[in-house]
DNA sequence: GTAAGTACTTACCTACAGGTAAGTTAACTT
DNA sequence: AAGTTAACTTACCTGTAGGTAAGTACTTAC
């Protein structure tokens, strides 16, 4: 196995590990709708019009898991849960971006029917 | 609805168009391989040691359909295949380069457990 | 006292992503 | 003529991602 090939599977193992906590058809938008600022349950629901409370309540929990995003209770009188992007969350605002950068140009090339 | 949200949910969908492209398991490890030289069939199979040749021949396919790669016969005397990234599948590469990032900094961070 | 809001949970179901294994075509090698 | 290599294809199966629908617990509003 030569230089190349080693340096190729490295590669490919540490893609793989950050696909799998961005894997899915949610975890990237509720990060984005996160970045707008700390939301509760019910305005990311609002934000990601058809997420379900069932998908929402699971992939929120998979992210906290990861440490990509932190709950708080607030025991205020109706009680109310808010959600933030962790240190970890934040760092992936380039990430995030270049997603964003590519879907934009991925489009243009697309756009020719 | 206010401008925030319409920024936000701009961003979902461009989001998702990316998503769509690099969805599932085997994308971009493809990609990834392809990025050290054009490559035939056999060549990537080695690279991408779990991958079989029906989910090769699959995603290969996909790819090609959404321009990332273009396929080239040679008229060889063993036929051979060569597989190579497009200009738009090279316009990755800064895309490609984040997800390795975040995932050398991801694994930093869960390395105490 | 009943309706509505917040934040979920639970049960059930289906489609598809991905795995395994074997078959195919066609040339080249010994 | 039997085996090897390259590049796939086809058939079959399973697990899980994600959808739908309904239920729960608690509080405030009317």
């Amino acid at each position: 196995m030569n230089q190349k090939e080693v340096v190729c599977r490295q590669k490919l193992m540490t893609t793989r590990d950050t696909m799998d906590v961005i894997q899915g058809k949610w975890r990237i938008p509720i990060i984005i709708a996160l970045t707008f600022g700390d939301k509760r349950f019910g305005e990311i629901q609002r934000d990601i019009v058809d997420i379900s409370p069932k998908m929402l309540s699971q992939e929120l929990k998979a992210l906290e898991m990861n440490k990509i995003i932190s709950r708080t209770l607030y025991d205020s009188m109706p009680v109310t849960v808010e959600y933030s992007l962790t240190p970890l969350g934040l760092s992936m605002k380039p990430l995030v971006d270049e997603i964003l950068n590519w879907g934009i140009r991925f489009r243009k090339e697309t756009v020719r029917k």
